[in-house]
RNA sequence: GGACGGGUGGGUGAGUGGCUAAAACCAGCAGACUGUAAAUCUGCCGCUCCUUGCGGGCUACGGAGGUUCGAAUCCUCCCCCGUCCA
């Protein structure tokens, strides 16, 4: 038994407690995924990762495929071996850079056209291409190709990409059941991504498509991506309560920390996102009271630490002054204690969350301690 | 004592008659960041007033005078710095 979802307890507000079990080690959820596209979180250690409790973290199937390349990862025997992390792996397909690349890329019904974003070298990516690439990563979980497009934008256009979407997602589920034929990938999971925009019957045609072709998972894609919140909250349900309840649910690319109460709420079960990485080597840094940027002038000479709540290694040890110094002289280290502490955050956000829902204690994540982690500076 | 070169806003440094409160960069101040082309990007950065406007006033390119409708830019004298010659 190579990939196994287990659902432990549902919450009265819908929040999931549940287990997934994968080769490379079983991740509590709901569970918070560190990105790391290049093959590192950046700015931490494998050791530091494991230290501060990751399960899961994610890589880049574009990003690396471009640089180093997934046939010298496979020859170094594969992405765990090659960077030195045990346990688990999710590796995006490459979906998101059709958003994020729009410029250097041309779609069609085929697959993605892409001009790399190094070197500016033409390559073709396909969804079985996008497989072959992952399963030469050796990741535990494969995410097909999604074309994920700009929110809100038209409801033919956003029809036209789910439409594909699913085409490419037939293809992604027809390659991979041929290569465990063959005796390739075979403890390796794959997840759909439902799209669809911000039109509820886009969404849940999206979600019907992709349950009738199977999937290991299924992920919520194309959200967050400038709309509401309450937009993203109300695409997430109309999702959700299609889902199989027995399957693990991914709302990719989010989130803020004072949404993510809202979303398990909703019965996601996965997340990931670069916030607490991008933020921390960007100076900001979350607390238990709300964002602090730790350039301002008013943390010279503060010897507390980012956060006064916080039990993580850079919290116990170094202090707001001391970490504004390391920033305002382009340290590194600046950026290693940052990143160290607000992926301590949110990790440290979804064990006290798990424990919350196991026992029943959901009132914890109350409106109030919402508005608290949303507040500015402290 | 002489010959050159030079003194510009917190720093470096453009600008050689009007489009200049003065480029650019740095420093500083603040903001943004959601499946990572991000240790990135954006705004502000002389003082002051208000009806906050591509608004008004004041001060400003070593100092003091002058030429000109108009000067950081041209002229005179002075002060200071650097290099070289005595």
């Amino acid at each position: 038994m190579s990939f196994r979802f287990e659902l432990l307890k549902t919450a009265p507000n819908g929040a999931r407690r549940g287990r997934l079990h994968t080769p490379h080690g079983t991740i509590e959820t709901p569970a918070f995924m560190p990105v790391g596209t290049a093959g590192t979180v950046k700015a931490l250690t494998q050791e530091a990762l494991e230290e501060l409790g990751a399960e899961i973290i994610l890589g880049n199937t574009y990003h690396l495929f471009l640089r180093p390349g997934h046939d010298r990862i496979r020859e170094l025997g594969g992405l765990h071996k090659f960077m030195s992390w045990p346990r688990a792996i999710l590796t995006d397909s490459g979906g998101f850079q059709v958003y994020s690349l729009a410029e250097l890329r041309k779609i069609t019904d085929e697959g993605v056209r892409f001009r790399s974003h190094l070197d500016g070298t033409e390559y073709f990516l396909s969804p079985e291409k996008v497989l072959e690439i992952q399963m030469a990563l050796g990741s535990d979980i494969m995410m097909v190709l999604d074309e994920c497009i700009e929110a809100p934008a038209e409801y033919s256009a956003t029809e036209k990409a789910a439409a594909r979407t699913f085409d490419w997602a037939r293809r992604s589920r027809k390659h991979l059941d041929e290569a465990k034929m063959r005796g390739e990938g075979l403890a390796q999971a794959m997840f759909a991504i439902v799209q669809g925009g911000t039109y509820a019957d886009l969404r849940k045609q999206s979600a019907r498509d992709m349950m009738s072709l199977g999937f290991d998972g299924y992920a919520i894609g194309g959200l967050a991506v400038g709309e509401e919140h309450a937009v993203t909250c109300a695409m997430t349900e109309e999702v959700t309560s299609l889902l199989p309840a027995d399957q693990p649910r991914y709302l990719m690319g989010v989130g803020k920390p004072e949404h993510i109460p809202d979303y398990l709420a909703r019965g996601i079960d996965m997340m990931d996102c670069v916030l607490p990485t991008r933020n921390a080597r960007n100076g900001c840094l979350f607390t238990s009271q709300g964002r602090l940027v730790i350039r301002n002038a008013r943390y010279a000479s503060d010897q507390n630490p980012l956060d006064p709540e916080c039990s993580c290694s850079v919290c116990l040890r170094y202090s707001r002054a001391y970490i504004r110094h390391l920033f305002m002289a382009n340290e590194v280290l600046g950026a290693i204690l940052a990143t160290h502490h607000n992926v301590h955050f949110y990790l440290d956000l979804m064990r006290r969350i798990r424990q919350a829902i196991e026992f029943g204690d959901i009132r914890d994540f109350s409106s109030e301690w919402q508005s608290r982690l949303a507040a500015g500076p402290c």
